[in-house]
DNA sequence: TTATTTTTTTAGGTTTACCTAAAATAAAAT
DNA sequence: ATTTTATTTTAGGTAAACCTAAAAAAATAA
């Protein structure tokens, strides 16, 4: 159950592949893998034997059970990692990922899951991402924050990434619960606070830091 | 400016054992990085070449300037992750080494640099041993927590891990300057809290926390 | 000082993960 | 249905970091 970096690298660009394209091919992988068609089809072999994928020569590859178990712990790590890097370093989103690669490939599952419970298990990466839970369940539709919400767009309350009482608290008294369907009015660049609008309601305004902690996805 | 793990290891390594003896042999770092003789004289010559020690054959070895610098900046990233795995993670400071050893091998300056400062400027890992500042400066003496100091042995307070106002309040009013020469008079287990005895002063007791953030060294 | 033992190095292999160039297969075009 | 083009695989090579076995040098003992 120990992958080389080189490995892990594989099952998890296939894995991505395959979620748009269905087969995977050895060009799609070379490309994306930045590695010459050949030395796909050498790694593919080995990755076939340790069964990981189904793959026949000439026809493409796909992962098994086991492989996309395998690379949804990495992709679990990596943005467990992506969270860790903004929320607590101040890294700036958009300069996250490399470093995240690196940091994908540390082996200690106990670190992980210590990482995770030191996060409050969020389900959402710095890019609205979902974030695998322990067991790799994970939320299939694409969450973002409320504050990168378009104004004037439908959007539904999907969760919140910081689960103190004090942020429950004043969710309560302003209504907001998993569910709701809100859509932003107004943002203020003053202090990005964000006017909202709920159905039936009165206009209300939620600060930044409130706005960043819920998540929000289409309709 | 960038060297394998392999390498880092090596750099790491010989740092060590040239602390205590001024010349290394290819047997001890043999036994040190638990590879064969040869190996160890291959990658010797790699790393001569590269300018990094002094090196030659039938000799022993020796890190130059260059070297000392490369190995000390990995000595300060697994001190600092080992302090974020204790302190922050929760790990217990026995179990931190191997993930350690895995972490400092992650090559982003910022990333650690940003660690650093999330975890306040830490000057001393949960084993007691200095960690080096952005330049690679670090104190020399051995420093340990009072919490692991022996009741009745003398000592100096050298630093404090936690620098908040609150800290530093609760140290001032109590007395407790870098520089106090003091010792541990008893150990309560039921609370591990501790009586300290400053000359001159009527004894005074310190909780497990506060303890935990004091730093002091022999004589 | 010469012989023996220990340490270190050299010479030649192995595995992993890349590569290039040529051959095989599949897909597209005439 | 061939021919042409594109894709994929095979064959053989390279660099890094390890290995074993044998040779060379240094240290120790007789």
């Amino acid at each position: 159950m120990k992958y080389s970096a080189s490995k892990e690298n594989y099952l998890k660009t296939i894995y991505h592949l395959q979620n748009e394209q269905n087969i995977v091919t050895t060009n799609a992988l070379a490309a994306a893998l930045q590695a010459k068609p050949a030395s796909i089809t050498e790694m593919l072999k080995k990755l076939k034997a340790e069964k990981l994928l189904i793959y026949e020569r000439y026809k493409g590859v796909r992962l098994n059970n086991e492989g996309k178990k395998v690379a949804i712990q990495i992709i679990r790590k990596h943005r467990l990692w992506e969270y860790f890097l903004v929320r607590k370093l101040q890294f700036g989103w958009n300069e996250v990922h490399e470093v995240a690669e690196e940091l994908e490939h540390i082996t200690s599952k106990k670190l992980i899951d210590k990482l995770d419970a030191f996060l409050d298990f969020p389900v959402t990466d710095p890019h609205g991402d979902p974030i695998p839970d322990r067991f790799g369940k994970f939320n299939n539709v694409r969450q973002i924050s409320l504050l990168d919400l378009a104004v004037n767009k439908p959007a539904k309350v999907s969760g919140v990434t910081s689960q103190t009482t004090d942020m429950l608290e004043l969710l309560t008294h302003k209504n907001i619960h998993i569910g709701t369907r809100l859509e932003v009015r107004k943002k203020f660049p003053f202090d990005n606070s964000l006017e909202l609008k709920i159905k039936n309601q009165v206009p209300i305004t939620v600060s930044e830091q409130v706005a960043k902690n819920i998540l929000v996805h289409d309709e």
